[in-house]
DNA sequence: TGCGGTGCACTTGTATACTAGTCCGCAACC
DNA sequence: GGTTGCGGACTAGTATACAAGTGCACCGCA
């Protein structure tokens, strides 16, 4: 495991980074599901303390990321579709609502950041950065809970969103993926531009369904990352 | 402050009993807004030491209860009428999705599940009991989320739900406010039992929207509660 | 009497020590 | 040889000790 943290002296407590380097390292499968985690062994990994790697444990089982069983250990959940749809389901109505009311706020200003990253976005998919445009498309959602006036909604979906993650993170770069999330973007905002609330939900449902399409591909090249029904 | 713990012996930690005991004190507003904590202080009088009223006061911080600021001191967060808007408006989303999806599934036994709470609500009414009728709310709301099939939407709610939750506990028992509130979860059952989605969707939204209403006059009691904007 | 500077008391953050409990393997006994 | 019981090596939960930093009060001086 390559875990590590970034340089303490950017105003981040030590528990908040141990944070940021587990949730990213188990999105990203380095820590795969399942696998028993170690509260020393994190510690002396990252060099801390248990405290502060406890802290990190407790969002994160808060998020069921990690379960965290007394006296006998911590462990990276399984996925459990149903977790997944729980997720989905959160994120859905969250979005859904926001970019309804995003409609109905929507400045110039922030039409005109929307299309930034629109642009960003593109550049991203011609040299196949698909970093890059993994964080844009996180940008995105957040410019798009900004316009709404509610970006908390945002930063809630964002922590119910731990099992989602964990699938994009898994999800094999297909072709053609890239653009057709993009071709989905322009939708959203051109939605938005319109003025049709209707039209914006409706892009954002149908766009956020898209992950959950790839499910039963991973769970079929890695089921023992999943729960069994 | 009379906050205590309960017995120990029921399998929740320490950690789990102080967050219930300081969240219960913070939402009745014992422990007013504003109010500075002290780490050592809770460690206290609660009898315990301070890693689990620190891992108590994380949690509330998540959910915007609290303010910790580093070398200076927690302090119980003052009332924002956005942050309260903003609950409202994640509750709202999650509630009126998980909705329609009850109408969807709703069953036999979970109509009659609802049918017993609301008798229950009558009860508590007649009585004038309004901490009974406070828990039967929760508990039909949480009934809703179950038959929507995504309880966890409920925890999410829950969770971001801090203020509204200060806002009821703030509310003075107006005459008639549980027979409207009771009307209302009549209503909400109806709807779903004519399997009426827009129906429910349209009571639930109105329902939840009554909280709101209230948030003006609690404010002109006690404007040292809330932020200035 | 007013003002300025220093030091103390208090804060949270982190590290470490200790407690209680579970699992697993080895050894002794049947 | 099989089974049972005990002990060691882990686990997380809790308590305590230490570090770093902030605000405020008090004291001395002009």
């Amino acid at each position: 495991m390559r875990i590590a943290l970034h340089d303490r002296v950017n105003g981040l407590s030590t528990g908040d980074q141990v944070y940021a380097a587990l949730r990213a390292a188990i999105v990203n499968a380095e820590l795969e599901p399942g696998r028993r985690l170690s509260e020393n062994e994190l510690a002396d990994l990252l060099g801390v303390s248990r405290t502060p790697v406890r802290e990190a444990l407790a969002r994160l089982r808060d998020e069921r990321l990690v379960a965290i069983v007394p006296q006998l250990g911590t462990f990276v959940t399984l996925i459990s579709p149903a977790a997944v749809e729980d997720a989905a389901f959160v994120r859905e109505a969250l979005e859904c609502a926001a970019i309804r009311r995003a409609v109905e706020r929507a400045t110039d200003a922030g039409l005109a950041e929307l299309q930034t990253n629109l642009a960003a976005q593109e550049r991203a998919e011609q040299q196949g950065d698909t970093d890059a445009f993994d964080t844009l498309d996180d940008a995105l959602h957040r410019l798009l809970a900004g316009l709404s006036g509610h970006e908390i909604a945002w930063t809630l979906a964002r922590r119910a969103n731990g099992h989602l993650d964990r699938i994009r993170g898994l999800s094999l770069p297909e072709p053609g993926y890239l653009g057709e999330m993009a071709a989905e973007h322009r939708e959203l905002v051109a939605a938005i531009a319109a003025g049709d609330a209707d039209r914006a939900e409706a892009a954002m449902r149908h766009h956020l369904r898209m992950v959950l399409s790839s499910v039963p591909h991973i769970q079929a090249v890695h089921p023992e990352y999943f729960e069994e029904s």
